[in-house]
DNA sequence: CTTGACGTTCCAGCGCAGTGGAAGCCCTAG
DNA sequence: CTAGGGCTTCCACTGCGCTGGAACGTCAAG
């Protein structure tokens, strides 16, 4: 199968493929004699894994961590899950964040409607977001 | 003051300043006849706003927006109050995707407890991930 | 024979908020 | 006089996951 069509099967385009080939999340296939790239039905399976991992918060360098392990040392599953984990926290830490940066909206928002426009000195820009602001670290967007 | 002065005062660093500048959250200040930048009081009270800012979220071409929307038109209070709210309605949606996220992730680390690794077929790559996870889109990271 | 759809390579850039480094000026103390 | 610390400019690079375009090769249909 040539790259049109495995990304027609796959919901890529042929730029994400090659690119995925060339970090190195998808083997490089066989070659026609017109140099062609030939994909068999493993190309696949394989980019299926790719976006569900995606989709379960991989980066692509996880991923390709994981093919790595796969290829050299049997069954990955120890350093997948250990992965999820870290993962697991990192998105409760990100949550954590952004729900405290919700709360801070929230209440500049509210606290907005008791200011008066008449107050608000040009040298600090706009008093609706005031300079004592918890220095909050910026969070990992 | 010159820029060491100001970064010390900000806790930023002299980079980060002149690069403020070149965005335009900084106004360009005056020069001394040696061509260093001779800044004002002001200056510290404008990095305050800009990190109070982006510690309500805002990115630094916001934060332009809303110095130049000060500048040219008075009280930016309106602009700001917008930001704020599509901000927190961002915030929203984020914090759903990640909740949602970190709820299938949870999904596969439990059920990676029933899996046999001997069924683990090495074209799949890792049975953990199931090519059938939800194709949801990446989250906004 | 030509057109058009496909394929190949490589190089560049997006957005974001800086950071690093080189090459050179300014100023003061020793 | 020289060393140093601070300042200037400019350009490149970081991470991440692609995406766009140029310039060219390949192949089947008309």
């Amino acid at each position: 199968m040539r790259i049109g069509q495995l990304a027609a099967r796959t919901g890529l385009t042929t730029k994400t493929i090659r690119f995925y080939e060339s970090v190195g999340v998808l083997p490089a296939p066989v070659r026609c004699p017109s140099g062609y790239r030939d994909y068999d039905e493993g190309a696949v399976d394989r980019l299926a894994f790719v976006k569900a991992a995606q989709a379960a918060g991989l980066s692509l360098a996880e991923i390709r961590e994981i093919i790595t392990v796969r290829a050299s040392s049997g069954a990955p599953c120890q350093h997948v899950l250990t992965l999820l984990d870290s993962h697991a926290a990192d998105l409760d830490r990100r949550i954590a964040e952004l729900t405290a940066l919700r709360a801070d909206v929230e209440r500049l928002r509210s606290r907005a409607g008791i200011l008066d426009p008449a107050t608000c000195d040009p040298a600090v820009v706009c008093q609706v977001i005031p300079a004592d602001v918890v220095a909050r670290p910026v969070p990992t967007t």
